[in-house]
DNA sequence: AAGAGTGTTTTATATAATGAAACAACGTTT
DNA sequence: AAACGTTGTTTCATTATATAAAACACTCTT
């Protein structure tokens, strides 16, 4: 707050502390967690508030995110022009599979979750639109950096394995950039890309890409649950149906253009 | 611009130019439609940017809201409490109808889109979820009035009538709090609204209140589609179907509180 | 080669943001 | 019931940031 320059990094930098864990925040509560001013915090919150980008719990006297927020983010083209084209077609898929089916990007090396459809199972994978994973350690992700063109995948690589540091969330993780490589290479010859406890104990995540008209990744198409429910066999099954619906999302989306 | 007091006004009054019919706007342009200094707007738009709520197209050098927006409309508690819980049923209240259906909630005296699931056939309504439409010409807006406490009752439609002026869609519109108060009457005593053109022409939509624990209207759910679709039997069966969709609804969200 | 558009940077000036302190309105504790 | 410890909110002199005109850099068009 203190160091932060200008009025529109201190409200978004605000907001960001809105999170699912913490969805309501009091003035005093905020202001000692941020390290600024009582006041300060007040007028930022006060103000969001006035124009409905924050709620305030009658109750409990609290700011949420409220409904403008929503309303933005609904206007995000991102949304407007891709989820609205391929939603359907993850319904169809996720009925097919009866598995938790999900869309992401690439966003600053990290895999980006647009829209999901959730298994109609009572065991599932809980996800968040909106929100990010690492990249290396899922199978949207291997997907979508396997088919990217070569200097930006090496760009790419050299930040999660170089700049930053690739924890390893299980044993099965993959932490060096050349047993990455081998991979990549993998999923490129076998068109699609599996994740088995990777990224977390016990769950299993199967993608495969899709491309726009000029065959570059814009996306990439999975299935995911519990390790038991992913046999072989399955597998199989899961990716043939996943293509089917990542051909039809193709067509459908055309020459779009993401980020 | 220049009358706006603090700077949060300022960003997301920026913001609000970003619509679906303009979601891309250029320095001196937007600076131009909103009256304020072309370096202003500029420093403004490249803040917004440097953290990811605009981007900026490399092409057409033009700025348009990005996916930090999304991510944090995505956090806003309203979508994760109520939308992940209801939107199985919408869509199997779709698949029984082959109509487009929405579920919506009063805001500010207007009906607002939180939800949808598109009909399958090609001729279909195109709605905005996130966007609002005047209460008093649409089912949803009515069911929801129909329902409201007396007291709020009167403040709505005072508002809608009284403070500001109800413009006619269409030859249909409610455009009396009397013929409303009338109408309100019925929508109580059949137990759902329909609106048979009274926003557009050719468009017939039904609609169901959905209670909380306590007996208070927090949604509505409604079929709609072109008027052709929407014969008196049909319209008998959308009715039960959607009861159905509402009670499901009602069983899931509990005492879910929403504004 | 000049002109008319862009987006961007600079700068003195004007304006809004800041934070300590005081206040109000709660419960809780003494 | 009075004192205390919490909240959220308001005030105001001080400080720091936002502002807008002008200049700049750049890309098309003429």
């Amino acid at each position: 707050m203190l160091e932060l320059k200008n009025s529109v990094h201190k409200t978004f930098a605000l907001l960001e502390y809105f999170t699912d864990q913490k969805p309501e925040w009091g003035v005093t509560e905020l202001a000692n967690e941020v390290g600024s001013n009582k006041s300060t915090v007040f007028r930022f919150l006060a103000q969001m508030q006035s124009i409905g980008i924050l709620d305030k719990d009658e109750l409990t006297e609290r700011y949420r995110l409220g409904l403008k927020l929503f309303e933005l983010g609904n206007r995000v083209q991102l949304r407007k022009a891709f989820i609205e084209k391929t939603h359907p077609e993850l319904v169809s898929v996720a009925q097919n599979i009866t598995e938790t089916v999900h869309i992401a990007v690439l966003k600053n090396h990290q895999t980006f979750y647009i829209d999901k459809v959730e298994s109609p199972q009572g065991l599932k994978i809980s996800s968040t639109i909106g929100s990010s994973n690492p990249a290396y350690a899922t199978a949207l992700g291997k997907t979508l950096l396997a088919y990217l063109p070569e200097e930006q995948q090496n760009q790419s690589l050299d930040f999660i394995y170089k700049k930053t540091k690739a924890v390893s969330f299980t044993n099965k993780t993959i932490t060096t950039k050349s047993a990455m490589l081998e991979e990549l290479q993998k999923i490129k010859s076998s068109q699609y890309a599996i994740d088995r406890e990777e990224f977390e104990v016990g769950l299993i995540c199967v993608a495969i890409p899709i491309f726009n008209q000029n065959q570059q990744v814009v996306a990439s198409l999975s299935a995911s649950g519990p390790a038991n429910r992913f046999k072989e066999t399955k597998v199989k099954n899961y990716v043939a149906t996943l293509q089917q619906g990542a051909l039809a999302i193709q067509q459908k989306i055309g020459a779009f253009k993401l980020l």
